[in-house]
DNA sequence: ACGACTCATTCGGAATTTTGAATGTGTTTT
DNA sequence: AAAACACATTCAAAATTCCGAATGAGTCGT
């Protein structure tokens, strides 16, 4: 197996890490969590803009951090690997919170004020 | 336990990411892997001028990820918390590289060409 | 005290990223 | 086919980051 220089390595670590690093980003990555989110669901959850939110899904796809899925007219993304949970845990205990504390807030809730069919189901 | 909101937690999580995720700082932690490293070990170790190498230092320092510590006229530095290693291994995995691949090139090699105390020692 | 040495800091222009505004694309409904 | 809906994309200005150049600050040997 060939052995990745340092400066080609470093490179390859950085790019997953670039395209998750903004409190953005990291706030979408938790919305979703282990389950799926549409756009619109994003929407109610985190109270953005829509179009400023594909912005920031458009750089995760990308960096193929999110994988995404049509159905109808709606588009539902998940994460391409669940690992990027452990790494975002990892990333809090850096600032001194606990695993505990991320994993309240990675479920992918429900919210009344969402009409998106994962949370107001026919 | 107050249960932090989303996007609080999200820039908790981020802001250690942020310091963390470029190609060169992701190099110098390499470079420091579990030991300790001399600004003069790391502008050998990476071939860049020593007062670029000091800035992204100046950084990681005031993220909290690196500390350092005096010995005479050189300056010593290592990771604060052993386990960003951990958080660029699963980096690198989401790249598609293996676990071995990084810890190949962590540990703190000695370089011939280096004069620095650990690299040349009397 | 002076010079050599190791490292830190400041400054400024270039390059990149961020983010709001506007608009485009694909899908369903009627 | 037209309208409504969910989402994507482009554009540009503002904000931020990157990085070279110059210089400062602390330490040791003589």
């Amino acid at each position: 197996m060939k052995k990745p220089s340092i400066p080609r390595l470093s490179e390859q670590i950085a790019t997953p890490l670039q395209a998750i690093a903004s409190p953005q980003r990291v706030a979408i990555l938790l919305a979703i969590g282990r389950g799926e989110a549409c756009v619109c669901h994003l929407e109610t959850a985190l109270g953005w803009r829509q179009a400023y939110i594909s912005q920031h899904l458009m750089s995760l796809r990308k960096a193929d951090i999110l994988t995404d899925r049509r159905a109808g007219r709606y588009v539902y993304y998940r994460l391409t690997n669940a690992s990027i949970l452990d790494l975002l845990t990892g990333a809090a205990t850096l600032s001194g919170l606990s695993a505990e504390a991320v994993s309240a807030l990675i479920n992918t809730r429900v919210y009344p004020a969402c009409e998106c069919p994962h949370c107001a189901p026919t």
